[in-house]
DNA sequence: ATTACTCGCTACATTCATGTTGCAAGTACG
DNA sequence: CGTACTTGCAACATGAATGTAGCGAGTAAT
């Protein structure tokens, strides 16, 4: 069961369109193996996706972001999730496209908590006052969605990876000095 | 037969894994007609891969990277790609998987072209002396990705589009007055 | 040893996208 | 008017993936 899931994720992480076969070959088992345990091909990537919308909210939730500085939380939630997503890359892709209820709420209330963290940010002058946080947010999930992939591909540990995102974000690749478009 | 093209880039756009009828029926013809200009899926495919690649080789080219000053490249060429990109949303991500020879080729000399970039904008002081020109490139690419995304659905033209990820790319986030993980 | 359970395997049915062919209708051009 | 070209349409063939069913072997527990 677990063994299945985790021989879907790889599989299916290199390529969404693989075939059951391929995923039961990973797996060590036969293909009507995996249809005792997953009647269909959808009840499959719908478990996964489960699966992973558990770890996804688990690794959110523990970062304790409404309640420690704003910094602090952004940088916890940050390695939290590229742990998570290192491991689950084609799950967590799944968590965002509506289809599953219960990824979707997931999704929705950690959307939710990263406005909120940035809120809190910007008003402690982690983030400058006119930053656009809708944008921010965007540029924010397109950062952990990179540095995982390079974490998928054993470019190290969530904390450096962490570091770079957060450090990226905030200071960008300019030097100080230099002059600026707008 | 550009009908067919524009057809297809829309539907593929949104959903890959779209069929051949879907895309007949969205450029208004029979699927028949399709199977007679385009042999086979990969065909049109690789039709769509290839329009696509020039006309990104010709947007990265009209922008000059090599001889002017690095901020103004940078800009330029964002801006250009930006334009294209909102376009063929679906077709420019087929230039990187290296499928397609043509496509691999100006994928690798824009990627060239990019550090050549960055390099000079590092040595005139627009760029960190400490910054990753790797990570830096994957970055800048998933910001236009992203911005390409807000494009498509009608978010703003290409100049301010492109003003903002040259901004968020240099400047990042943060205020100049908060402090500095590392 | 008997029971219960799981697995692998073979075989089959079904569905869907793909690709092909032939024919009839329409249009443009001489 | 006749020719050439293109299109739509219907029909067919093929292949791949999905999902189902039954049988026999292996294993663990009682």
């Amino acid at each position: 069961m677990r063994t299945i899931l985790e021989a879907a994720e790889r599989v299916f992480a290199a390529n969404p369109a693989a075939t059951m076969e391929q995923v039961a070959q990973a797996a060590g088992v036969a293909r009507t193996t995996v249809h005792r345990r997953f009647a269909t091909r959808e009840a499959l990537v719908e478990e996964l996706t489960g699966w992973a919308a558990r770890q996804f909210a688990e690794a959110v939730a523990s970062a304790h972001t409404d309640s420690t500085p704003p910094l602090v939380a952004l940088y916890q939630v940050t390695a939290n999730v590229l742990r998570v997503k290192t491991d689950w890359w084609f799950a967590m892709g799944r968590t965002a496209d509506g289809a599953h209820p219960e990824a979707a709420r997931v999704h929705a209330e950690v959307r939710d908590g990263c406005d909120r963290l940035f809120r809190r940010a910007r008003e402690a002058g982690v983030l400058r006052p006119d930053a656009d946080l809708d944008w921010t947010r965007r540029v924010y999930y397109a950062l952990i969605h990179e540095a995982a992939a390079e974490g998928a591909s054993g470019g190290g540990d969530a904390e450096a990876l962490a570091t770079r995102v957060v450090d990226t974000l905030l200071r960008g690749f300019g030097s100080a000095a230099a002059p600026v478009i707008a």
